[in-house]
RNA sequence: GUGGCUGUAGUCAAGCGGUUAAGACACAGGAUUGUGGCUCCUGCAUUCGUGGGUUCAAUUCCCAUCAGCCACCCCA
């Protein structure tokens, strides 16, 4: 028969590698506490609508990227391609903007995107991400960028580039894309295809094309940065002096465009060099307008999402290593029917009191039992046969160091309970 | 969605038209009496991602398909 793989852009995270996301996921966690973030869980699927409303019809998640289908009930569903939508509709539908403000809250979840997988990029995904609600003071754009990095800073990453930008309000980005219009106009058509492509659904993009005709052709181009109005430019320095206040190092970069509707003001990406094309690991900003878009009171709002597997990918090439779980604490090798089931007896003991431990279950040789113990890593290992069982008396063996000590059968669970701790 | 590279055991791989598909690691067993890590020995692919085609003959050539990687695009 044939076999099942899985689909395109997934992969099974086996025990080997497993322990590595718990540890990023506990520190996280972690982290988002000691900056008084509180965590949130929303359902790995929405209706279709969160997302059109959330993320915005012109973008590439809505209109080739989406996992979304019918349900039994005729629903029109749709896996989250993002994580801040959901969060952002739970806030408004628990009316979490009637507690204090403001509201600081952070996510682990699974995300699904349509796209050709590549290195640190899959079809389903994971985000670690943070959400603030109600409050629109530049300190708190740069307190959730102080704890991404006070959380990249704890996992001993460094190489990272953060780069931060203003895309300003909707009322200075009308004015700045006419501007754009304005001065790309006469231009059009010595651009590149994708440009000119560009030029109609999205002008700002032009301003990061890599194609040299089109760099000549732009040299002097209006910046975003330099159009924003009064009260933007205003907040941009807010940002970058409480950047400063923390010691973070940033680069203003005026190119950079968020690809999501809603964002404002704020938007900024950390980049790792060494992870290939797929380089940001995190990126956020402000999107003010985006909780009344869906609904709620006006309220402003800002964040950042990070990827996991690009996290994990960035740790890997930093040779970073996360401390490996240790083995167990005793392996219990046996000789005969007798001893065995005395294993068994023993064993289950030995578990309830929170010691972990171990025995055979294919009928191995005494040798090879300790072979298998040491794959275990275990701390120390008995041996049970018959005479042991008559005597009440074992050695307990040291694994690491190979040295025994003839100890009671009978005092082992007290013994181990005195040595784990 | 576009272009390019790749696909041989659990993993990394050699072979690139011709009877039994190297090697390493991993895994399993063993090296006389009931003790692991080192060493040594033994075993482990009727088959080369899948499906077609060319040929007397294909893992080796061609096509398709699937998957991975890289770049674009996009983004975390």
């Amino acid at each position: 028969m044939k076999n099942i793989q899985v689909p395109r852009g997934t992969r099974d995270v086996l025990p080997p590698e497993v322990y590595k996301w718990n540890y990023v996921e506990a520190l996280f966690r972690h982290i988002c506490e000691k900056f008084g973030y509180k965590e949130i869980r929303t359902p790995i699927f929405e209706h279709t609508e969160l997302f059109h409303r959330g993320v915005g019809e012109t973008t590439d998640i809505v209109q080739k990227e989406m996992y979304s289908f019918k349900d039994n009930g005729d629903r029109e569903i749709t896996l989250k391609p993002e994580g801040t939508s959901p969060v952002v509709r739970s806030f408004i539908e628990n009316k979490l903007y009637a507690d204090t403000q403001p509201t600081k809250l952070y996510y682990i979840t699974p995300c699904f995107r349509y796209e050709r997988p590549q290195a640190g990029r899959l079809r389903a995904f994971h985000q670690f991400g943070v959400e603030v609600f109600g409050t629109s003071n530049p300190a708190v754009d740069a307190e959730t960028i102080g704890l991404a990095m006070a959380f990249y800073k704890s996992l001993d990453i460094k190489n990272l580039e953060l780069r931060i930008n203003s895309v300003g309000c909707p009322e200075c980005r009308r004015k700045y894309n006419d501007t754009l219009r304005n001065y790309l106009s006469t231009r059009v058509d010595r651009l590149c295809k994708t440009c000119q492509d560009r030029y109609e659904r999205n002008p700002m993009r032009i301003i990061d094309c890599k194609v040299e005709s089109c760099k000549k052709e732009i040299a002097d181009i209006p910046l975003m940065l330099d159009h924003v109005c009064e009260d933007c430019r205003n907040d941009f320095e807010g940002l970058k002096e409480n950047l400063t206040l923390m010691e973070i190092p940033y680069q203003v970069d005026p190119t950079i465009v968020r690809g999501l509707d809603y964002y404002t003001k704020t938007a900024f990406e950390i980049i790792s060099h060494e992870i290939g094309a797929q380089g940001t690991v995190c990126g956020g900003g402000r999107y003010d307008g985006l909780i009344e878009c869906l609904g709620g009171p006006a309220t402003p709002g800002v964040g950042f999402a990070m990827g996991v597997e690009r996290l994990l990918l960035t740790l890997q090439n930093n040779n970073i290593e996360i401390p490996k779980p240790k083995g167990i604490d005793i392996f219990i090798a046996t000789i005969g029917e007798n001893a065995s089931k005395e294993a068994v007896k023993l064993l289950h003991k030995l578990r309830l009191e929170g010691i972990a431990a171990d025995k055979d279950h294919m009928n191995r040789s005494l040798k090879a039992q300790f072979k298998y113990a040491d794959k275990l890593h275990a701390a120390y290992t008995i041996v049970i046969g018959d005479d042991e069982l008559d005597k009440d008396s074992v050695q307990l063996k040291n694994m690491e160091t190979g040295q025994q000590e003839e100890i009671k059968l009978s005092t082992i669970l007290e013994l181990m309970k005195s040595k784990i701790k």
